[in-house]
DNA sequence: GTCATTTTAGAATAAAAATTCCAAAATCAT
DNA sequence: ATGATTTTGGAATTTTTATTCTAAAATGAC
């Protein structure tokens, strides 16, 4: 079995994986004639197409012909269109749901079980963790990280529902030794006037929300104090505080949240502020 | 454009569903011939492979005859293998994560940013969730729901990076009126003896396993609490107090999890649970 | 064990798809 | 504007893939 290689023309190395083809698609798009453009803007919209079509139906999806397609397989750095869609078949698999398990689950229990309720959970995680990337604006993650990094001492602030996204956040900035307090409202204890003007204050709270955390958050805004809200809507009472919001819409089972999507943003934020303070 | 028709001979109608597909699958598989029982197995195990393969390539995988792979599908109710395929591809769209978000957030900011490391931890937490379903043995969690839902006070222990999973069960059980205790390890205060004959535990850990969490199992078991493990591997050293056992395998990135699959699974037993002792 | 029926393997064929090629159109440099 | 160069559209060709067909093997009834 010989190796695909790369067409004539272009030196450029075949993607190896997915990542790297949408980097090179990024990359090289800008560059690209108008009809290979017009293509490569019908795969970056449409990715999900390509492992399961043939080259006319892509073509006129994407309003140009067949041979189009093929040369701009070739610009990728593959062989040709068969090449491309063999590195988008390999990637597919990962994306299955495991139908095998859930049938044979359901089928050895019922519909109505605890595993039944699982996988509701499983699927609604996943798609709340797919929309957390079109919720949140990269420049509002960027400048709280910005802000975090910067700030003195971190103040966790956040209670009932959202309080596990609070102590996760304690103990990652604990790990990676950024100094952070864990406000946990014990003893109904003041902790409002550990924070100074040079710290900052990150505010987990979700609808319906707790008063508490705003008291505190107003209190921190106050003497000056910079506040990273991670709330589920720009309406949140936390904007009015000019906080930098980072917003994560979770989806319900019946009245609970998996926090799935919450607990991910929250552990990205605080590995790239730890990596911003200690390293880099 | 005319629709195929189911082969000759077999009068089933062509499944129009994922759902009804492995449904005929199952009740029909029994009473197939060899070759064809045979290719069903592979199907049932395999179903994300048929979308994106040849014939030839099915046929390969389950060793038998492309005619075989054939015939398999006229059984079914399609009228060829394109037909049946044609079902799979479908039913594929849904699951891609949203790649042009991304990309459009690679092209205007880095590749080394907070949203990039979000993105990571979106994927590997989509992972995790899904490989949930496979870990968690479905006996074993009904066993767990069972037990807890008998038990007089649901105690719930787990600190470190377990604790934001017990503490959103104490959040959980406190919404649903269950009667439960976080043990806090406030103060280093003991609790142990609170632990009586009819209550049950929910120990969380992972390696590295915490202590306090091993001891305070130790002790339940003694007094003759059930104890119900939310942990990693099967070795894990609460495998030996006989407890009920969910494993969580969270991939990691870097040195930090997402949570997202341990988050899930505490949910779905907190809510079983939950329904378990009040309705039904 | 013999015959009828079902099932299988593999070659033969038909269909569909990928790839190449080239003349025409568009773009670019001068 | 003119000629050189790049890009495009679409038909022609090649390759791959699906499907059909048939003789042989296996199975089952008697």
């Amino acid at each position: 079995m010989s190796e695909p290689s790369p067409g004539p023309g272009s030196a450029s190395p075949t993607p190896e994986s997915m990542d790297a083809f949408f980097r090179r698609l990024g990359s090289a798009t800008e560059k690209l004639p108008k009809r290979l453009k017009q293509f490569a803007q019908y795969i970056a919209a449409n990715p999900d197409k390509v492992a399961v079509s043939t080259i006319a139906e892509l073509a006129e999806g994407a309003a140009v012909q067949p041979s189009a397609v093929m040369r701009f397989c070739q610009e990728m750095g593959f062989s040709g269109f068969s090449h491309m869609q063999k590195l988008f078949r390999s990637d597919y698999s990962d994306k299955w749901p495991d139908y095998a398990t859930r049938l044979e689950q359901l089928r050895e229990h019922g519909s109505d079980t605890p595993s039944a309720l699982l996988a509701e959970f499983v699927d609604v995680g996943r798609s709340s963790l797919e929309n957390l990337m079109v919720t949140v604006d990269p420049k509002a993650l960027q400048q709280a990280v910005d802000v975090l990094a910067r700030a003195e001492t971190i103040h966790l602030v956040g209670f009932r529902r959202a309080f596990p996204v609070t102590s996760y956040l304690a103990y990652a900035f604990e790990k990676m030794e950024v100094p952070a307090i864990l406000h946990s409202g014990l003893a109904n204890m003041n902790m409002d006037h550990l924070i100074r003007p040079n710290d900052a204050v990150i505010a987990a709270t979700f609808a319906p929300y707790t008063e508490l955390t705003l008291d505190i958050a107003a209190k921190a805004r106050e003497s000056g104090a910079d506040i990273v809200a991670i709330t589920d809507v720009v309406t949140s009472p936390l904007a009015r505080l000019k906080a930098i919001q980072l917003l994560v819409a979770e989806l319900d089972v019946g009245a609970f949240r998996a926090l799935s999507a919450s607990l991910c943003l929250a552990i990205a934020l605080a590995v790239s502020v730890g990596a911003q303070r200690n390293g880099k």
